[in-house]
RNA sequence: GGGAGUUUAGCUCAGUUGGUUUAGAGCAUCUGCCUUACAAGCAGAGGGUCGGCGGUUCGACCCCGUCAACUCCCACCA
């Protein structure tokens, strides 16, 4: 089979992929095996696959593809959410479209057209990861809103309403004027914005209305000139001596002419703006609170799209800021305005749709969290759950000790509808279905139920839905159907799952509220280990966003470099628990190192054919490649030991490392030098064996981070058995300190030999003479002809005295002399030894201080102390070599 | 305003109870090579007073204090 000069994925990529599908190897179901479980954070329906989701399951698939070949029952659940908000606003958009509103539509109809669209577009993100090479458990596909899952949800806001943690109340929250709902804190980004900060005079008026004297105005500062309408107190600080002369008084809201009273408290700032602050308790969070305790009419001027009602009087129908614009007009006009200020504060965007946030007085339900949180805070601060980084921990419980409860009505039509039911005089049934809220009603009301088959009517339900998170609060236990069927056999057996990965940024919305979940309804926490990924940002540090652009189209980036090249790229740039900058020249690194794999088994797929008709057991003596084998076995078992502790720590981008530089160092670049026969010569079949060994079981230490390459590679090698998919790891063995030590002297050797001749201008083709002068030539002799391949010498000898007009290097306390055709260059020589004398002698004096100093030897533990004296007979013997090398050489 | 984190080579990062030949890797750079696995490659090299200052210690990249810069999270100052 002839092999072309470099890989191309695509075919191998797609046929790996069908190929462990057809054979089942993703798929799981309980057995006697340990089980290893991960359920995948469900991406919005929505959503199509970006760095974020490619970078967080290609981690997922690292992790589940160890589990699965360390003999575990490995168990990935695929799955989606609905995403209420986000989904309802695309299917509008869609509806626009098409030349259909939304409010021309019932509630059936509309949802009629949702899932349609969830359809059609619904599973194109998991299509996509199939790409990247995960290895899902298809059949397991869950979506927040499947029968069973729905079902669930209702059940457990029927549940927590029961025990009295679900209550309804009228409460200041933060709405969406764009998609027209309520929106959970979490879901408000704070934005540093520009703004003015108006200063407005009211006028000043008694008790009797009549104007006061002396100028008789007041000035307030304010940012929302557009809610003066609202307004219904003036407040300043008690203690302000400026304003002490008005309390009691009134002032006149500008434009409308409405008498408000001047009220006192010590919230307001004496230093900020003019001491003066308008009260709006219908827009305003702290004003709401003021409100309430100075007992303050509530004026709502705004309709639920953020324009002005009727409340408002003027520019009804306006939108919030239009009407700004054109009420700083009229009031400058009148001369209200004082003065106008630049000024920046933070404003609450809403994270779905980006429009400032309104504060609003509404009635929502709300989850009482107090209760649900203190076991979900003591396990993680107890590390029952484990978070990687730890550094989130402090985030988690700085959180969850402040944490507020949650609101979780949303006025959309898309999602889990709120399981409660009104009558006519607005008093509520909460109950599973609407049959026995009505039996609910009836019981609670003393009527008689109306006889079967007769229609029940006099109840509506709640017209709104849940938040999306209280449905994905459950995902890592009702995708095993844990809520809706109990002790079911899956449950049972993969619960608690093992590991979490996600973003930091949903550690609240959804990490914590999982956990809360988990001992609520499973009572046992819901994962053992939670890895957060850092955030994928551009080359220049920015995050990856639509309207930045910078975002790159991930299929196209794995149809050009290949998905094992994106996953290598991707990985090696993600160091633990920091963000990472993401570069095309970390994938066009992995497309490399396809390469070079891929040439490695070009190399010995040459070899195949070539092996030497000598039987086995009859290794060659005199060509060192015993010493190649052995040195090669004991470092891929360091390699291992080393990965495997890296992996239990989650520091993936370390083991990817680790793994490469075992390949294309260790393995490309010493190994199969060392072992490459002559030009068409035939190798060992020992040696040939040997390798191939070797090769297959560094593809499987490579497998989980790049799956397709290292399957093809392994099949190629020789007829499988098995496919590396599902290949077992063995035993980790422990390693040679000795051999390996010797590796790296003759790693040393070699490179300080090359350097000597690439800096005397020793023509690579140019042979040369090595004699080596040591005190120990058994070392060398399983290694020496190794070197002189390496370094291109034609011949090696020993010798006890220096060797006139050679290149000398010195390598720990051996001397290695070069003699080549070449004219040497005596002062290079010289300047050389020189610098390395130089450097020694200091290194020696430095050590001598420290040996001198009487209080080091007193305290230093002994073992440090043999070092530094070891150190020190070191250096000396080096400047002995080099003072010699020096004489030699005049 | 509160809290957390970061600062090590041109860039991105390792550096595991303070002592392992006066700090490591990848990428980038420079030099020499089209050597029959691979120029998407090979062989070498250069590059850092470990953010500043002070302290503890025989000894500090590592521990403590302080200052500076940057990042993130939380919070109702109009």
């Amino acid at each position: 089979m002839e092999l072309s000069k470099n890989f191309i994925p695509t075919e191998v990529e797609a046929k790996w992929y069908q190929h462990w599908m057809d054979k089942g190897y993703f798929k799981s179901t309980p057995d006697e095996r340990e089980p290893y479980t991960i359920v995948m954070p469900p991406p919005n329906v929505t959503g199509v696959l970006h760095m974020g989701h490619c970078l967080n399951n290609t981690i997922q698939d690292i992790l589940i593809r160890r589990a699965r070949m360390q003999g575990k029952n490995a168990c990935w659940v695929p799955g989606t959410d609905h995403a209420s908000i986000a989904t309802e606003a695309k299917v509008v958009g869609m509806l626009r479209e098409r030349g259909i509103a939304k409010s021309s539509l019932s509630r059936d109809e509309f949802l009629g057209y949702a899932w349609e669209w969830k359809e059609k577009y619904g599973g194109i993100i998991l299509q996509q990861l199939k790409k990247l090479g995960c290895s899902l458990d298809w059949d397991r596909t869950s979506f927040t809103m499947d029968e069973d899952y729905y079902q669930s949800v209702i059940k457990v806001f029927v549940a927590l309403h029961n025990k009295g943690s679900i209550y309804r109340g009228k409460r200041m929250i933060n709405w969406d004027t764009k998609a027209k709902t309520a929106l959970s804190d979490e879901e408000v980004i704070r934005k540093e914005t520009n703004q003015k900060l108006y200063y407005i005079k009211y006028n000043l008026v008694d008790s009797n209305n009549t104007p006061l004297g002396d100028g008789g105005n007041i000035i307030i500062a304010t940012v929302r000139p557009e809610t003066i309408m609202g307004d219904t107190a003036i407040c300043v600080n008690p203690n302000d001596d400026r304003f002490k002369h008005l309390h009691g008084k009134f002032a006149v809201v500008p434009l409308i002419n409405r008498r408000i009273p001047i009220i006192t408290d010590d919230y307001v700032t004496m230093e900020f703006g003019t001491g003066a602050l308008k009260v709006t308790p219908a827009h305003d969070m702290n004003d709401n609170q003021l409100g309430q305790k100075h007992g303050l009419e509530v004026v709502d001027i705004f309709d639920e799209d953020g324009t002005l009602n009727v409340d408002a009087q003027i520019y009804v129908g306006e939108d919030r800021f239009t009407a700004r614009k054109k009420i700083v007009i009229e009031l400058e006009e009148k001369g209200f305005v004082e003065k106008i200020e630049d000024y920046t504060s933070e404003v609450g965007y809403s994270e779905r749709t980006d429009t400032v946030v309104e504060p609003r007085l509404s009635l929502q339900w709300w989850v009482s969290m107090k209760e649900l949180s203190t076991p979900a805070l003591k396990a993680v601060m107890e590390e029952e759950i484990k978070f990687y980084p730890p550094k989130f921990k402090n985030l988690y419980r700085h959180w969850m000790e402040n944490v507020k409860d949650w609101c979780i009505s949303r006025q959309l039509w898309w999602g889990h509808r709120i399981p409660a039911w009104y009558d006519g005089e607005g008093n509520v049934y909460v109950a599973e279905s609407e049959k026995s809220a009505f039996e609910k009603y009836f019981a609670q009301q003393g009527i008689k139920p109306p006889p079967q088959g007769e229609v029940w009517r006099g109840l509506f339900q709640d017209e709104d839905c849940l938040d999306t998170w209280f449905s994905s609060w459950l995902w890592p236990f009702e995708v095993f159907k844990g809520y809706s069927n109990p002790d079911n056999t899956e449950i049972k057996y993969y619960y608690p799952t093992n590991t979490l990965v996600t973003a930091p940024e949903i550690i609240f919305f959804w990490v914590a509220r999982m956990i809360m979940a988990g001992y609520e309804y499973m009572d046992a926490k819901p994962f053992k280990d939670v890895y957060f990924t850092g955030i994928v940002r551009d080359k220049q540090g920015r995050k990856m966003s639509k309207s930045l652009g910078n975002s790159p189209d991930l299929l196209a980036l794995i149809e050009l470099y290949g998905a094992d090249a994106v996953r290598f790229g991707i990985m090696v740039s993600s160091p633990a628990g920091n963000d990472l900058m993401f570069d095309v020249a970390a994938l066009e690194q992995g497309r490399n190192f396809n390469n070079k794999l891929w040439n490695a088994l070009r190399l010995v797929k040459m070899w195949e054919g070539r092996q030497s008709p000598i039987g086995i057991g009859q290794l060659a003596t005199g060509n060192n490649e015993q010493f190649a084998i052995d040195w090669f076995e004991n470092r891929m078992n360091e390699v291992k030991a080393t990965v495997e502790e890296l992996m239990q720590q989650f520091r993936l981008s370390e083991a990817l490392k680790t793994v490469y530089s075992l390949i294309w160092d260790d393995f490309c670049s010493w190994y199969l030098e060392w072992i490459k026969p002559g030009f068409e010569q035939p190798i060992h079949p020992d040696v040939y064996n040997k390798t191939v060994n070797y090769f297959e079981d560094l593809m499987q230490l490579l497998h989980p981070f790049m799956p397709f390459i290292s399957e093809e590679i392994y099949q190629s090698l020789k007829p499988q058995s098995i496919d590396l998919c599902v290949a077992q790891y063995s035993k980790i063995i422990g390693k040679d300190e000795a051999v390996l030590k010797q590796g790296e002297l003759l790693k040393n050797v070699i490179s300080a030999l090359r350097d000597a001749r690439n800096k005397n201008q020793v023509k690579p083709k140019e042979t040369i003479q090595l004699f080596i002068q040591t005190e120990n030539e058994k070392a060398f002799a399983p290694i020496e002809n190794i070197i002189a391949k390496q370094i291109n010498a034609s011949s090696i000898s020993y010798c006890n005295t220096a060797i006139a007009n050679t290149i000398v290097v010195a390598v720990e306390k051996d001397k290695f002399y070069i003699e080549a055709e070449i004219k040497l260059d005596a002062a290079t020589l010289k300047s050389d030894l020189l610098k390395d004398l130089a450097h020694q002698q200091s290194f020696l004096i430095a050590v001598q201080k420290k040996l001198s100093n009487e209080r080091f030897v007193q305290n230093a533990k002994p073992e440090v102390i043999e070092l530094e004296q070891k150190k020190q007979a070191d250096a000396a013997a080096r400047i002995k070599t080099i003072e010699e090398s020096l004489a030699g050489l005049i």
